[in-house]
DNA sequence: CTGAAATACTCAGTGCCCTGATTAATTCAC
DNA sequence: GTGAATTAATCAGGGCACTGAGTATTTCAG
């Protein structure tokens, strides 16, 4: 009987948040776009012209995942992806109309569930929710692009050992 | 220029959040067994004898999702699953010894996973992370499966007439 | 100017996560 | 006892997320 309480695992609790989240946004949201898609939306709102790459790190998104968002969003005619003319290897992005109009008519929905979701929370807690849950999760990127650790042997992440099975 | 600023909407961050954790679980714990897949581990080694449904139960996983995580616990040769005598529908599930010593192993690792996820954090904010994480989960789930609202028409997720704030 | 390194993107492969539909077994109403 | 729910598990299908390998383009060293 050496089992573990998961209540007190922050991965476990981070995942039950998001499946929590998922639903939520299913219901109250929308069925067709996600929100990692809003997201992307959403950033090129902010920023039009923008690369796939520098999109997916706006949203925290990889390569991979970024590409297959942005191939859904593109044959739902949301946005409009073109070669950089002065750079081949980029396409630039950009929303269509519909896209604009989605973001809008979404980013509304969104304000209205985040208050759902919160709302068992004070104004105060949710203040510290968002600050601690963003201190967790900006150390733990942090240790995967190590902040310019030059000089001598400093790594993110050394070896630690194991890691086998 | 509408574009909304991501950072205070809990479901990006609780995205965020569960990719830090994915990485450091990777790096510190193990590259073979997931974390939902050490979960199922875990409630085996608490209740051995589950069935599949009541696993995934358990841990927070639908039942499409836990019939993929056993199968490959199951090709790894860390569970059994045999067929319950009294009732054919179900699968009983149990660990063998090697998924208890992978459970063994695992656990400890995690722990000063745990650890170093939890760094940033002081003794008394971790206590507050895992209460505010639990309860704003708690409350998006029991939207979900209503608290046996019998008589009327009381509904979960009624339209969305919009609640608390 | 040319070959090597870096960069943007794609592709293949694995795993998590959900819904809706289907199948097999059990239970419940009559 | 038999037919109608109910229940456990499966299957098909869509989407997110990561890694490692490959292609095309640009940049940089010499």
């Amino acid at each position: 009987m050496a089992a573990v309480d998961l209540t007190t695992h922050p991965g476990h609790l981070a995942r039950r948040l998001q499946q929590a989240h998922y639903l939520l946004w299913n219901t109250m949201v929308s069925e067709e776009i996600t929100s990692p898609q809003f997201a992307v939306l959403n950033a090129l709102v902010a920023e039009p012209g923008l690369d796939q790459r520098t999109v997916g790190e706006r949203v925290g998104l990889d390569r991979s995942t970024i590409a297959e968002v942005i191939s859904r969003l593109d044959r739902r005619g949301l946005l409009d992806k073109v070669r950089d003319p002065r750079d081949g290897r980029r396409f630039l992005l950009r929303l269509t109309d519909d896209g604009l109009r989605t973001h809008r008519k979404l980013a509304v929905r969104t304000a209205r569930m985040n208050q759902v979701f919160l709302a068992p929370l004070s104004a105060e807690e949710q203040t510290q929710f968002f600050g601690l849950i963003r201190r967790v999760a900006d150390a733990a990127e942090s240790l995967r692009n190590p902040p310019e650790a030059a000089a001598s042997g400093v790594q993110a992440l050394p070896g630690l050992g194991v890691r086998g099975a």
